[in-house]
RNA sequence: GGCGGGGUAGCUCAGGUGGUUAGAGCGUCGGAUUCAUAACCCGAAGGUCACGGGUUCAACUCCCGUCCCCGCUACCA
């Protein structure tokens, strides 16, 4: 379908998700977004198409100011390390971008701001004043990051505005006990400010014609269910602005302070990053967002579905004069080594470090990360896969014909393309089998399906070890050397194919067997015809295109991640201590021995419990957040420690009246803190 | 709890408007071979297609229920 659909569109506008420049590239990353993009853009470069692929760093947003602030250095600052690593590490990784661009580029600045006032002035947007918290010293409003204070669920006192990272726990500002702000460390006042919301509620009817009817059968099923879900549920307006020094500036009177939120301002990201290529390689760029013969592809992982689905498409439909993406093709998660990749546990493979571990082996790693690309469901990325699809695919099969071919070739004919004599059965077979590949590696390609083309690809070389072997022409040569001509003719045309067709995924291999062949690059439907290399051609000597990866090299990196697990365990499970607090404060807490009477989970809940205990002085209703770990016929009749004299406050309906005492270790799981002897209900801890 | 995605050979995954022996690659085992980086080639073993019901002449494929994994979402005093 999607091989008719191109027949309608004159260009190619693909983008891949801006990597958030507070950190470098991880093959979960790559694997997700930029290896599949990359093989698209190459493919559709080979044939022909006019077709840009646009990238660049996202470097708003509230994340990387607080990092500036921990490092003592200008968020600027920051993000021009980021942005240049990410930046290098693509290049040299063969990430082939048109442009990479960055957000903070002043390009990016104003059409951004541009957008924007184009979308106020068409009354694209809600105006709303609310109350949020304000640092008078600083006379600014405080980011949500901006903000700690007690955690209201666990009593951490470092809990962030947005989240408590002690337990994970999402919070607003105003959840928190005892709020101070990070810049000054005075309390915050609450004060009125005013900000924009875009009401994505009002696009329903758009994006359910868009999405749920006219992309039902073309996107892929996590994405379309995951729209739908969403609109189902309804959508209400978002604010698109925040109170904040870092980004790109309201561009209307009076709004000093405010900035474009972050996601707003990241996805036109990728309409800078174009205008930027556009008047730095002087094309007409607009032609690429606004002419309905331009086809819009996003590449991106599952955690962006909403912003590139919904929200993104929003803004461009507002704004009146950009088309909506064909396809969002989605990809899972790359999970590493039994564990979530993670930048903040350091628990992945870095590009920028296997570029050097792996000097001049980039196509190995794409390999592998198309090979295992989580396009249905997570998947997870091993060492010992790597090193296997290496050894076993990689050199083995694709590698192996390759040499063979050529090492023959130069044995029997001193590196001369032979003539091909009278074709037989298994010759004919061969070829036009050759033929069928660059249809159906491409069809495969334009449907996102790059698992199967790569497995495709491969195919051939199976072909061509299978062909070869059988027709033994190391046997045959003594008595019938006319027919070896014949043979390797077939195995040059063969390889000649791979050089083409393995490009999108294996560039400097493509680019190196090339060379071997002493081919100069095609377009990509020549591949499957013959004699791209012609009798008398002279090929060079062979050179392996793959070497093997020892269990050394491998341990070493399971070593290290290893090391990275160890320090884990060690550093970050006990979180750090609670700033010291008074004898009076703590002795202001009443603890009490108490007993379970009754447990019984809360109705339509995860994790609630409603539990009625004896505390010695009364009976009385607690709700707990234990449900994942207990039972709560298990509960009856335990001794347990109770907060006594906790504020009450209402829990999904039910009137908690203090709170059990509970140890957490680093997996979350839970255990009652309770007095060693069976003491009466009542007794007080202190 | 709600919503979405997924649960198919040891591993990674295909598949199917329901229809004879459920596929591929890798791994394993056996054979053959030497042109090739002990690689290639041939063959074999391996699956009650998560579980329980239902519809049907027939279900892995449709329907209902349950369980498990991932994500979004509510909840954790």
């Amino acid at each position: 379908m999607s091989i008719q659909h191109n027949k309608k569109y004159k260009r190619h506008t693909v983008t891949a998700a801006l990597p958030y420049a507070n950190g470098p590239i991880h093959v979960g990353h790559l694997a997700g977004v930029y290896v599949p993009a990359d093989i698209y853009v190459r493919y559709l470069r080979l044939k022909g198409e006019d077709v840009i692929y646009i990238c660049g760093s996202d470097e708003h947003g509230v994340p990387i100011t607080i990092k500036a602030r921990q490092e003592g250095v200008s968020p600027q600052q920051i993000v021009d390390k980021y942005h240049e690593l990410i930046k290098v590490s693509f290049m040299e990784f063969g990430i082939s971008f048109d442009v990479y661009s960055r957000t903070s580029d002043p390009v990016h600045h104003e059409t951004a701001a541009g957008v924007f006032r184009t979308m106020y002035e068409k009354g694209a947007f809600v105006e709303k004043d609310s109350e949020q918290y304000y640092d008078e010293e600083n006379r600014q409003f405080l980011a949500d990051r901006y903000i700690t204070g007690i955690c209201p669920h666990c009593s951490y006192e470092k809990a962030y505005g947005d989240q408590c990272e002690n337990c994970g726990t999402s919070l607003s500002p105003t959840d928190l006990i005892n709020p101070r702000s990070m810049l000054s460390g005075n309390k915050p006042v609450l004060k009125k400010t005013r900000h924009w919301y875009l009401p994505l509620d009002e696009h329903e009817p758009m994006l359910r014609k868009w999405i749920l009817e006219s992309h039902k059968h073309d996107w892929k099923p996590n994405v379309y269910g995951q729209c739908k879900s969403w609109i189902d549920q309804g959508l209400q307006p978002r604010a698109v602005t925040r109170d904040l020094d870092w980004g790109v500036k309201l561009p209307l009177e009076n709004t000093e302070g405010k900035v474009l939120y972050v996601w707003f301002d990241a996805p036109i990201g990728y309409i800078s990053a174009t205008r930027e290529w556009g008047e730095t390689h002087g094309k007409d760029w607009e032609k690429y967002w606004k002419d309905p013969e331009s086809k819009l592809v996003h590449f991106i992982g599952k955690d962006n579905i909403v912003f590139h689905c919904i929200i993104f498409p929003v803004m461009l439909h507002a704004e009146g004069s950009y088309i909506l993406p064909e396809n969002v093709p989605a990809n899972e998660f790359l999970n590493l080594e039994g564990d979530k990749i993670s930048t903040s546990r350091n628990w992945a493979v870095w590009l920028h470090e296997y570029l050097q571990d792996f000097p001049g082996k980039q196509d190995v790693l794409r390999y592998v990360l198309c090979a295992a690309a989580p396009e249905t469901k997570d998947n997870y990325f091993t060492l010992k896969d790597f090193q296997a699809r290496n050894n076993n695919e990689l050199l083995a099969i694709f590698g192996n014909f390759v040499n063979r071919t050529l090492v023959l070739t130069h044995k029997y004919f001193d590196g001369c393309v032979p003539k091909a004599g009278q074709l037989m059965d298994a010759d004919r077979e061969a070829l036009e089998s050759l033929a069928g590949f660059p249809g159906i590696i491409g069809k495969n390609i334009e449907q996102y399906r790059f698992r199967e083309a790569l497995a495709q690809m491969m195919n051939l070389a199976r072909l061509g070890n299978r062909y070869l072997t059988e027709a033994e022409p190391w046997k045959v040569f003594k008595e019938n050397p006319a027919r070896v001509q014949t043979v390797l003719n077939t195995c040059l045309q063969l390889c000649a194919g791979m050089a083409l067709l393995a490009e999108p995924f294996l560039p400097f291999t493509a680019k190196k067997l090339q060379a071997m062949l002493n081919l100069e690059a095609r377009a990509w439907d020549q591949a499957g015809k013959q004699e791209l290399l012609g009798p008398g051609h002279r090929v060079n000597k062979a050179e392996l295109l793959f070497e093997k990866i020892e269990d050394v090299q491998i341990r070493a990196q399971v070593d290290k991640l290893l090391e990275t697990r160890k320090n884990n365990n060690q550093g970050q499970s006990a979180p750090p201590v609670k700033p010291p607090v008074s004898f009076d404060a703590f002795s202001a807490m009443d603890i009490r021995v108490a007993t379970i009477l009754e447990a019984e989970k809360v109705p339509k809940t995860k994790k609630l419990m409603k539990i009625r205990v004896d505390s010695g002085l009364d009976r009385r209703t607690v709700v707990s957040g234990i449900a994942e770990y207990f039972e709560p016929e298990a509960l009856v009749g335990k001794k347990v420690l109770l907060l006594a004299n906790l504020e009450p406050r209402k829990i999904k309906g039910i009137e908690s009246h203090g709170m059990l005492l509970m140890a957490e270790n680093n997996e979350g799981a839970l255990t009652f803190v309770i007095p060693e002897e069976r003491f009466e209900n009542g007794s007080p801890i202190s």
